[in-house]
RNA sequence: CGGGGCGUAGCGCAGCCUGGUAGCGCACCUGCCUUGGGCGCAGGUGGUCGCCGGUUCAAAUCCGGCCGCCCCGACCA
């Protein structure tokens, strides 16, 4: 393509609503322009990116699936057999037809998968089957954030797989997972696969790809000692030991007179918060025989430096929630800072505590008595909680499996694979007759790639101050060819030549024929992600061009000189093989 | 939804506190000039100051309401 014909407003500045690398280089570098928060518009380069990415990804999910194409709008009943309807909430984008009838935007298909499932499949001969699709997903995001990171609408590609037992469903997951290593490893990504938290899918297993970046919302920690890799939703660790030497002491009560927070009681006492204990008071529903839900008061206490993770918390705690500061003072007897697992004044109170406690002694706790602590408690004999995991890890905690040390890195998470379970073939109706004639409820498992995610995260792992680059496989152009001066019929010509060459080779070039001043030219070139860059400047009396590769610039890697005639073979051939476009 | 910020020309911003003429840089148009890192000179085009209402002789500016966008948090397959 021309680039005097094609459309490309690169901006000069950086828009003010931008914040991420990605978000202000996909601006500037006029791959996307914003149409309303979280709603972006494709223009040429961001769409040729994609359309790339999105060949990769269908060139291996047709190694292992088959692809479908199905519709972005639902009926409501749709979404109420899996119950859906009601526990997906805001984030479902819904809307009314003429006759009144419920519709949504889907935000994923497992129920639309399920139900043509349901519709068709009737013995364990045709198992097993994975049906993928790349389509436009709708989520009404309550923050959409970060360029392309987190958009209401997106394109996603999904897919199902559908299998007897457990065994195959493994298989199908396995399978999921190698073509996504072959995906990512394609679009030259560097990440890294992690145990992730299944949440409310329900599913038995899952892992997630992350591509570590400071742009990134997931936390993951991951051990350099053994490769152990897990979000921080789920995350286990063995913290560090406190130092200090820890004897039985005695239990006393002592007076901490408007001392109410971790380090208010740490500087009060001049003990590390390590040797406090953080106790929290939450409300968790719990239904007895009848099916009537009744709340119970429960007291977690962790670490003093530790934080409750949320996300164990309600994997132990279905739908639990902190208690309100009436009801803290109603059964512990004390306001929140000086709440305590000993003499809680409602005796019911189970209290709860993480296994980092477990062996600790002469600790600090509230005394359940308003500017009160205790202090010589040791779990187990002042108290006997239930031991539960609910901490969150932290930077340097020891690595569980090798006891290295963790790092906590920011990551985006680029695709997600998971089993999950029957929940969706069971409300949809899925049945097949298994070898004995047996009904059989298939098993499914659900995978997801964001397309633009993989954009963003190449983004965000090849940027400089002066813009991007993209690795070949899924740049917009793989070079460009900067004509430096095209006044001179020289150059021009010799410019010309060579992306004919370059055309006829395969490789997608973009050829620079504007009338600009050489800065703009390079500026440009530098700017919107092409890996590779031919210069014909005023070496053309010799006869010769110059080759560069973009992200080494930043090593201050010279140019190549090369002949005219040998530049497009030239960098052909060190592009990475790939199907020709042009 | 809680906290913070912003909304003035296509983009980046000043002006607002202390009410009265809407301004700068870039981009854009014309001409000349220039061609290895966003070149120079000259002349131009372009704005209901987010929207609605109030105060005032007079509102970009003061007051109230609303809308939009960004950031932090909550939330999140």
């Amino acid at each position: 393509m021309r680039w005097s014909q094609a459309f490309i407003p690169t901006l000069r500045e950086a828009p003010a609503d931008a914040e991420s690398a990605s978000h202000i280089l996909l601006l500037r570098a006029g791959y996307v322009r914003q149409l309303s928060a979280g709603v972006y518009s494709y223009l040429l380069l961001g769409q040729r990116a994609l359309l790339k990415i999105m060949a990769i990804v269908r060139e291996e999910m047709d190694r292992i699936g088959q692809e479908f194409y199905l519709p972005a709008l639902h009926p409501a009943e749709l979404w109420q057999a899996s119950g859906r309807w009601e526990t997906m909430g805001d984030n479902l984008f819904r809307l009314k037809d003429r006759f009144q009838r419920d519709l949504c935007l889907g935000m994923t298909h497992e129920e639309n998968m399920a139900a043509i499932a349901a519709g068709e499949l009737r013995s364990y001969k045709q198992l097993p089957q994975i049906w993928y699709q790349i389509q436009t997903k709708f989520r009404d995001e309550p923050r959409p954030r970060g360029g392309l990171l987190r958009v209401r609408q997106f394109i996603m590609k999904d897919s199902y797989s559908f299998d007897l037992d457990e065994a195959g469903l493994d298989a199908s997951y396995q399978k999921h997972h190698d073509a996504y290593r072959r995906i990512f490893d394609r679009c030259g990504l560097s990440y890294v696969t992690v145990e992730a938290h299944s949440g409310q899918m329900g599913g038995s297993r899952s892992q997630e790809f992350m591509v570590i970046s400071p742009a990134g919302e997931d936390w993951i920690a991951n051990c350099r000692g053994c490769g152990y890799a897990a979000n921080l939703e789920k995350a286990e660790a063995a913290p560090a030991k406190p130092e200090e030497e820890e004897r039985d002491a005695e239990r006393e009560s002592f007076p901490t007179p408007g001392q109410r927070t971790i380090e208010e009681v740490s500087r009060f006492t001049g003990l590390p918060a390590s040797r406090l204990i953080k106790s929290l008071l939450y409300m968790a529903p719990v239904k007895d025989e009848q099916g009537v839900v009744n709340w119970e008061p429960r007291l977690l206490v962790v670490r003093g430096d530790d934080e409750v993770n949320e996300t164990k918390l309600l994997g132990l705690w279905p739908n639990a929630r902190p208690a309100h500061p009436v009801e803290i003072e109603q059964y512990t007897g004390a306001p929140a800072g000086s709440v305590g697992p000993v003499d809680l004044m409602d005796k019911s109170v189970k209290v709860y505590a993480d296994r980092t406690l477990s062996g600790r002694k002469n600790l600090v706790a509230g005394a359940n008595r308003e500017g009160y602590h205790l202090r010589g408690l040791t779990p187990g004999r002042d108290f006997q909680p239930e031991w539960v995991d609910a901490r969150q890890v932290r930077a340097g905690d020891g690595c569980k499996h090798c006891g290295q040390p963790l790092e906590v890195q920011p990551t985006i998470e680029i695709g997600h694979i998971f089993k999950l379970g029957r929940k969706y073939s069971q409300g949809l109706n899925v049945r097949v007759l298994d070898e004995h004639g047996k009904e059989a409820v298939p098993i499914m498992g659900s995978y997801g790639i964001g397309m633009e995610r993989i954009l963003t995260a190449a983004i965000e792992q090849n940027h400089d101050e002066q813009g991007f680059w993209l690795p070949p496989a899924i740049a917009p152009f793989q070079a460009v060819v900067s004509v430096v001066n095209t006044g001179e019929s020289e150059m021009r010509q010799a410019g010309e030549r060579i992306y004919e060459e370059l055309r006829r080779l395969g490789v997608d070039a973009l050829l620079d024929d504007r009338n600009e001043r050489p800065g703009v030219k390079f500026k440009d070139a530098d700017l919107i992600g092409i890996p590779w860059r031919i210069t014909v400047g005023k070496k053309i009396a010799s006869g010769e061009v110059e080759l560069s590769e973009r992200g080494k610039q930043v090593l201050k890697a010279p140019a190549e000189t090369l002949p005219v005639g040998k530049a497009a073979a030239e960098l052909a051939h060190r592009l990475p093989a790939g199907p020709p476009r042009g």
